[in-house]
DNA sequence: TTGACACGAAACCATATGGTGTTATATCAT
DNA sequence: ATGATATAACACCATATGGTTTCGTGTCAA
């Protein structure tokens, strides 16, 4: 679908690949099987899953007739890493303490 | 540049970004700053600003003639809670044995 | 007040993205 | 062997994306 290598921060851009994710996540399957839970046809899927493939976050095994799909979340640390250092600036706890003195602050 | 919003997920897609980010990160500057960092126009880096000011990842204070930016990294949080789902089935220090056993097995 | 500076806005362009439909090929069941 | 199934491959399309250049406007300094 594209000319240049899509890396995971692309990959996981779109909310279309992001819920294949969560779907490979619970159970290996094909094609056929992701495309019923969308509401779109088995071609855009395949084109996904190209995305994905190319990003390796999923690999598919030809089975027969089928290909199956599975999860492979190994590159996920690559956008770990990168969230990690962000993390020295904000903290869940310290955000929170924030909010609410600046909620204090405006009256 | 576009009519749709955009999340965070889209807002870190592309390096350009993800590099104006880091930049802000350290210290917070006006577009024109900004622009110095990438071999591309200032209405260009304008154009992702935009993009980032959507995603709430950034915001601008104009002071003078001169619009600062600055980091706002809380939206990130959206980022690391999908990430920690995926944590479950992988582990940075299950990943690292798993590596060296393949690296093991390859003579 | 006259430039110079920092920025915003608009028009434009090439390519990428996300989708479609059609056709071809391999495999399984009968 | 035939037909249904599962997917791949291809051509096509509208819109988004990432960039450009040009022009306009507010602000600071001389």
């Amino acid at each position: 679908m594209s000319a240049v290598k899509h890396d995971v921060f692309q990959a996981i851009a779109d909310p279309t690949r992001r819920e294949v994710l969560r779907l490979l996540s619970e159970k290996e399957m094909p094609i056929s099987a992701l495309t019923s839970h969308f509401p779109m046809s088995r071609t855009a899927i395949a084109k996904h899953l190209a995305i994905l493939t190319e990003a390796e976050l999923v690999s598919g095994e030809k089975v027969g007739r089928e290909k199956i799909y599975r999860l492979h979340p190994e590159p996920l640390a690559e956008l770990k890493d990168w969230l990690a250092y962000y993390e020295q600036f904000w903290s869940n706890k310290l955000t929170k303490l924030k909010y609410v003195l600046e909620e204090n602050n405006e009256d």
